[in-house]
DNA sequence: TTGACACGACACCATGTGGTGTCATAAAAT
DNA sequence: ATTTTATGACACCACATGGTGTCGTGTCAA
């Protein structure tokens, strides 16, 4: 039943352009060994690595082991959080507040 | 025309939850000044107003003088990016995708 | 005019973060 | 059997982050 063991806070996880990066790669495939990902980014695989047990720890990514290689794929639910979060505030930016807005900065002057 | 000066990702100035806190408590009034905000948290004034000057960095805030008060309030429009970002993963957790998950994660056992 | 209040601007500090390099080991290829 | 590959687990480092306290100044109230 997909247990939430969040350790880590998805805001947290996404927060970094590399994890976003990461989320996007293995978005666009089904599984990727740690290699592959790695030669995609300008950095070393320890680092590419710790990234991705962030987004472990955030329940965005899964990883087993085949062979010698370590295969990683992406679990999006977790996002879910993200969205409702911000769609509490949608109705904050609707052409009415944009108005408001211009409104009270001429006020000012 | 509402230039969005983005000196600070806001992926990254969402990332804290006092910065979330800060903005929650925004939406729901019109404009309140520092200290009214200050009291709300665990921490001194230095650091709620760091923590306006990051969401400001973002466009998230905006502040005005009046007396001798700062008064803040939100301006939630750049949380767009937010929600197109994660509007693109909207289908990776579809119902679908669960069941693939579980198949894969049996295929493992 | 005196005092309290609200704030900005600092200096400061502990800890977290994002990167590096190295070493040991298991798996695959030769 | 030997070598190459892929990885995890470390130790290490520079810098960012999230907090503190203090000082000076403008503003409001008594």
């Amino acid at each position: 039943m997909s247990e939430n063991n969040q350790l880590r806070d998805v805001f947290d996880a996404i927060a970094d352009p590399t994890r976003r990066r990461l989320i996007r790669l293995l978005a666009e495939a089904e599984e990727i060994p740690l290699h592959e990902l790695t030669v995609q980014f300008e950095m070393g695989r320890t680092a590419v690595s710790k990234h991705l047990t962030i987004l472990k720890e955030a329940g965005l990514v899964l990883d087993r082991k085949v062979g010698r290689e370590t295969r990683f794929r992406l679990n999006a639910s977790p996002l879910r959080e993200i969205q409702d979060w911000v769609a509490f505030y949608n109705r904050f930016w609707s052409t009415n507040m944009l108005r408001l807005n211009q409104l009270l900065e001429e006020e000012e002057e």
